[in-house]
DNA sequence: GCCCCAACTGTATGCGCATACATCCTTCCC
DNA sequence: GGGAAGGATGTATGCGCATACAGTTGGGGC
């Protein structure tokens, strides 16, 4: 029976491959690890062997035996974790709806898509290398267990920076390497991978206050505990004081979480009360979508009123109306990164802690170019 | 140090951690596996030599100990493969480009965001069983001994049907439950999952040759040897052969082979010859915005003159112009599904094998809605 | 005060493979 | 044809943990 696997009767081993080929479980060994050192003939008899016995050598004695998995590991936490508790039910129902599907913006929970290209990335650089991904997702109070549980697994694990505790950062570093995406330069002697936040944050004001004269600017802040916020802010700020005194805009700055109905609501509140600034920078996409529509609810003209612009380049800014100017991420270039770094130190344990800025570009869209709209499709 | 991790000074173990403790290691391995099998105050004394020591378990012994590793695989092939030949280096360049950004259609390469919602559901799935999941990517002739060292090192393995020849599923599956995703129910001992293609599609007809009279319809084939393109086929042939002679419109069909660029030559030569049908029905998405592509292009109105719809429910079908009706497909649903009936065989070896069919859904959108377009925004 | 049982803890072993080292077999050269 | 230098293969061991089983301890009942 074929579909029977592993269980039952247990699974085929070198010894019986060896015992199969009449040779020792050292030359079968050898034939799957460095077949240039057997001969020809013997090593098509273990093959042989192998085919009709359907081995497979297992990576839990292997890696037991060789000291390494050939394993890394990819950690990040689930914003949006509580979705799915419910256990998995098969639906068996034959009928299939037809349903309208009307035109809707983008839900939020773009999250995700974030880590799914960090994810791709990550495991098209561990390929590169002859190594296997594995990705853990935390979840409310497990992570803890989960973090541990994968570091035992692996050679190298990449973590979301924030996602783990450091005193845990700390426990698995004893064991293995570690490298922290998306988080700021520490003073810690892990290795690290991140965008260029401030520099980013830094041309895209500079963009804005360039297009045209602005005089009052609203700043929408997302989490400040965040490195990744506090360094935007940074940026922005520095793109303010560098400019003359004379225009300088004034400033405002609120916080809405990183939030989309946040930034909504806070929108909201501010067209209505007519309080509206000439520009409207936020600290991530999803809080400019916000903003855009609350602006669109009440009528308020962007770009031709107020210009808006948001930082991570998320999908749905390009699909929205005007679509929206922002700082792009090279998000599967964080996942290649990570696992080079990770790479380069399993090969050199004792360099010194590494860290990686990869550069970020501005994209100019509609949201921050006032003149004739530019005809869609 | 801490960012040493592992190299140089090995790594604890249980016997470093029984000696700190004043136990044996029997007790250190149960007070991680089984804590209520220890006295308290042993329990407490180990943990604080686990903390002290920054003792990770390593999940190759446990794994050949317990013969169980915790692991599932998730394997699809990237389709995409070759876009990422090169090596990943550092760019290092500070300066921030900022760059207009003006509006495009969609980049094609969307499978790989299909994979990305079948592994998220895999993961969530994974997690709730308590397990881990790896991920495995087949690139190229790399993709056998890929699949084979991910067999390795994992209790089950889900399979992106097409993905992996049969002889080596077969010989895998001697170690490990298998199970297929998105395959054709076969004639085989592996468990499968997959969407109802066939009722699908069938609908999906349906929904056309009733939305106006049809006297022409092409219907564009992917790739005929893949099973989603067959059971698909089937549906439309089902629907057609369903209405009565008089009004059963007259069948065109062609293949663009999946391709969004093979279809947009087909639709436009379609449209230069005048031979325009009233409705285009395509076996998947990428085709549809193809002829959506070439329509646009040669003036022909998308759906006043000709219906337009495809298949899978892909993100830029919510984007184009006209928005695309199509089949959505539960693609996380797939992904949870593989890993459900994997745990359920795990826990069963001797079952029967299983086939779930996952429902689907048409998503009525303007490429088949005639009248006045729904305004946008 | 003694015996028995339950709760703990320790001892010993094997999981399946890689690999250092020993052994045996070829070739090749003088 | 003898021997040396590799080349090919076999032998023995340990990787770190789970666990069956043996041993120890502490109470409780009589």
């Amino acid at each position: 029976m074929i579909g029977g696997g592993g269980m039952g009767a247990k699974a085929t081993t070198v010894y019986d491959v060896a015992e199969h080929a009449g040779v020792s479980i050292a030359t079968v060994s050898r034939v799957l690890r460095r077949p240039g050192d057997v001969r020809d003939s013997t090593r098509e008899r273990v093959l042989a062997s192998v085919k009709a016995l359907g081995y497979v050598p297992s990576a839990s004695a292997r890696g037991l035996a060789a000291r390494r998995t050939g394993v890394v590991g990819l950690f990040f936490p689930d914003f949006d974790a509580m979705r799915e508790t419910t256990a998995f039910v098969p639906d068996r129902s034959g009928a299939v709806p037809v349903v309208a599907d009307p035109p809707a913006e983008d839900a939020t929970g773009s999250d995700l898509l974030y880590f799914d290209e960090v994810l791709r990335g990550a495991e098209i650089e561990a390929w590169r290398n002859g190594l296997v991904l594995l990705v853990g997702v935390g979840r409310g109070e497990d992570s803890l267990s989960i973090v541990s549980d994968i570091a035992g697994r692996v050679d190298g694990l990449a973590v979301l920076a924030g996602s783990v505790p450091d005193e845990m950062l700390e426990h698995i570093a004893r064991r293995i390497p570690v490298v922290l995406i998306a988080g700021p330069r520490r003073d810690d002697e892990f290795d690290h991978v991140s965008v260029d936040n401030r520099a980013g944050m830094r041309a895209l004001a500079d963009h804005v206050f360039d297009t045209r004269e602005i005089d009052g600017v609203l700043y929408v802040r997302g989490v400040a505990s965040t490195p990744d916020d506090a360094e935007r802010f940074d940026g922005f700020s520095e793109a303010l004081s560098a400019r003359a005194v004379a225009d300088r805009p004034g400033l405002s700055v609120v916080s809405a979480e990183f939030s989309r109905e946040r930034a909504r609501v806070i929108g909201s509140s501010l067209a209505s009360s007519g309080h509206i600034p000439d520009a409207v920078i936020c600290a991530n996409d999803q809080m400019a979508l916000g903003i855009l529509d609350a602006f669109r609810d009440h009528g308020v003209d962007v770009p031709r009123r107020v210009l808006v612009a948001g930082f991570d380049g998320i999908d749905a800014g390009r699909h929205s109306e005007p679509r929206l100017t922002t700082v792009e991420q090279p998000m599967e270039d964080l996942g290649r990164a990570a696992v080079h770094v990770l790479t380069q130190r399993l090969a050199n344990p004792s360099q010194p802690p590494v860290t990686l800025r990869l550069p970020v570009k501005v994209l100019v869209r509609e949201s921050t170019t006032p003149g004739p709209p530019t005809p869609r499709g």
